[in-house]
DNA sequence: TTACAGACCGAAAACGTTTTCGTGTTGAAA
DNA sequence: TTTCAACACGAAAACGTTTTCGGTCTGTAA
């Protein structure tokens, strides 16, 4: 097992100084074309790659950005991983992926862990806990130490950084006067609990556009659902008492689960039901009916956030303390699940 | 902006050497109780904690594993690295995602990146480009410099490494079989182009288990599909051209494609019509009918594939070099779409 | 008083780079 | 012959740790 061949190896191998070595790679002036085409050579022989670790130490860069994300095993988190790593790797940078599990404490520990020289920056979602605790000393102190963080879909306020989102409330707003100008009139809502920010925003979407629309807001038919679990039941209980002519799901399960329920009472959609899902993940293309869906595009998030945070690092240290906020645009996907 | 605090601040703040700062954070019985009270406490205050690349460069070890897949929006995958991630946490390692985008070339600039120091060890599966060239150069080149390799899923025999799959071909027999046993003797399967490894080993055991009941091989109902996105044309000439009473296909995205063309058609699935579909993912959950599958648990491959790596990596340099295969049980899960 | 043990601490090397600054040699010009 | 520039290279510092090996005290026993 040939072991990894350092600078050291070849300057004794080729009898002179490492610094020589440095420089005939670097193809540096100052060494004579002989020598310098001697040790490129022997370097290439071998294989020679620096090492990075130490590179890392020399220029205090690591050249890695650091993503800390509730969960993969959501499509929607998933895109968006995949946009950061698309331009990440444009400009050479590495991805190192933390899960908080959307608990607050691991939030914490990956961000004390990563913060500790591993990267120069970060990129997040807040875990659901962060969120409900609203305490965000943790990121307030990496921010502190001089790395760049970026925001993004799960955002706070209460601490400065750059953000990418998109219009979580004008989107909502669109979606439900879609329906409305359909002339439907009994929408209902399915969100989640008040303290996950996107479904806050979403909700105010909802019943901004009822307001302007002069459509009295039905409390009964905004339907707040703690877990996905036992999200079926909770949904029929909604069908059961309630009598509504469309449904805005603010994620794709809960609107396959109204889907399914309307299926099962022989409920038509989209002739008696429209049914509109935030997020359009890759359940919405193969749901029967095909859900319409408000789009979320994770990639363009992703890369969008990543493109924030390599600026920000390659920025000249000139501490313009700017920090921007971009919106991602969405729009309606027309499926099937609502009249054409 | 504080910036991050060292040994050498501490030092020079407290006026005692780096050694003494050390050895006191360490509790090192060499230094009194009374200096390491003190710098304790001031390391605590500054909350100083130790760098990691400097450690990683004393050490030779970084802590971090590399985590190289083709793609990651792709819901089994994600899961994979939801389950590296689960133990690499527990015992305290990090982990970095490299996506190949089933390129070869991405393959090697990424193993060829994190060879370099970034990481202690690698968990791969290959790109369908990789598997089709049959060039495994990249890997056998970061093997031979120590680093340790398990490979998952989609693995090859070319190369010496430790392996975690689930048997494929076992699988897809037991699939077959349990149709059959429903007296179903036309069964169609829907695959993907021989050169993806898994693909491959389903098909076989499809084969296996035909014959092994004497059913003849019906060539015109195996049916090979290069891409996902034409796959809808493609499966409504196989409904066009044959009959059938089953269908088994390799990956959910298929089935569900398969499940759309029977209801365009009037076919009732489970009653007209059996599917299984490999890879129990999101989609089967969600699909109308929901649909028996394949169980691949990722989450269970992702974790022993960790687990074997951090072995690996743990083990005193006793060079016994041994490569072990994991086999993860897979069993069918049933759901609507075949019959009870 | 001498010697020695222990307690306490610092210097320095090592990990693998890059870069600045010297230093010695050569050749040509004065 | 002297001087100086150009050329070719090496020593050493720096990044932030940990650890080995000494070294300097103080106090105690011989």
């Amino acid at each position: 097992m040939r072991r990894k061949i350092t600078l050291k190896h070849i300057a004794k191998e080729l009898d002179v100084s490492i610094s020589t070595v440095s420089k005939s790679l670097r193809d540096s002036a100052e060494i004579s074309a002989d020598t310098r085409q001697k040790v490129q050579a022997f370097a290439k022989l071998y294989n020679y790659k620096p090492n990075n670790i130490a590179l890392s130490l020399k220029n205090k860069k690591t050249k890695t950005i650091g993503v800390i994300i509730p969960e993969i095993v959501h499509h929607f988190f998933a895109t968006v991983i995949s946009g950061v790593e698309q331009v990440a790797n444009e400009k050479g940078y590495n991805v190192i992926v933390c899960l908080s599990d959307e608990s607050f404490d691991k939030e914490v520990i990956n961000l004390d862990l990563l913060g500790n020289g591993s990267t120069d920056g970060f990129i997040m979602s807040l875990s659901k806990e962060t969120q409900q605790k609203k305490d965000f000393h943790h990121i307030q102190e990496v921010i502190s130490q001089g790395m760049p963080v970026v925001m993004f879909d799960r955002v706070t306020n209460e601490v400065l950084t750059d953000k990418v989102i998109i219009d979580d409330q004008l989107a909502a707003y669109e979606a439900v006067q879609f329906l409305i100008d359909k002339d439907l009139k009994k929408i209902a809502l399915i969100t989640t609990v008040d303290y996950v920010s996107v479904g806050k925003l979403r909700t105010d979407g909802y019943l901004k556009c009822l307001r302007e629309n002069n459509i009295e807001i039905d409390e009964n038919l905004i339907f707040k659902i703690e877990d996905i679990e036992h999200s079926s039941d909770e949904i029929s209980k909604l069908f059961d008492n309630q009598s509504f002519d469309a449904v805005v799901a603010v994620n794709e399960m809960f609107a396959v689960v109204a889907l399914k329920e309307a299926h099962k009472r022989n409920i038509a959609v989209p002739n008696d039901l429209s049914v509109i899902a935030f997020t359009d993940g890759i359940i919405s293309k193969y749901a029967t009916p095909t859900l319409t869906t408000v789009s979320q595009n994770g990639v363009a998030m992703g890369r969008k956030s990543a493109e924030m945070l390599i600026e920000k690092l390659e920025m000249e240290e000139t501490e313009t303390e700017q920090y921007r906020t971009e919106v991602i645009p969405s729009h309606l996907v027309l499926r099937e699940s609502t009249k054409s």
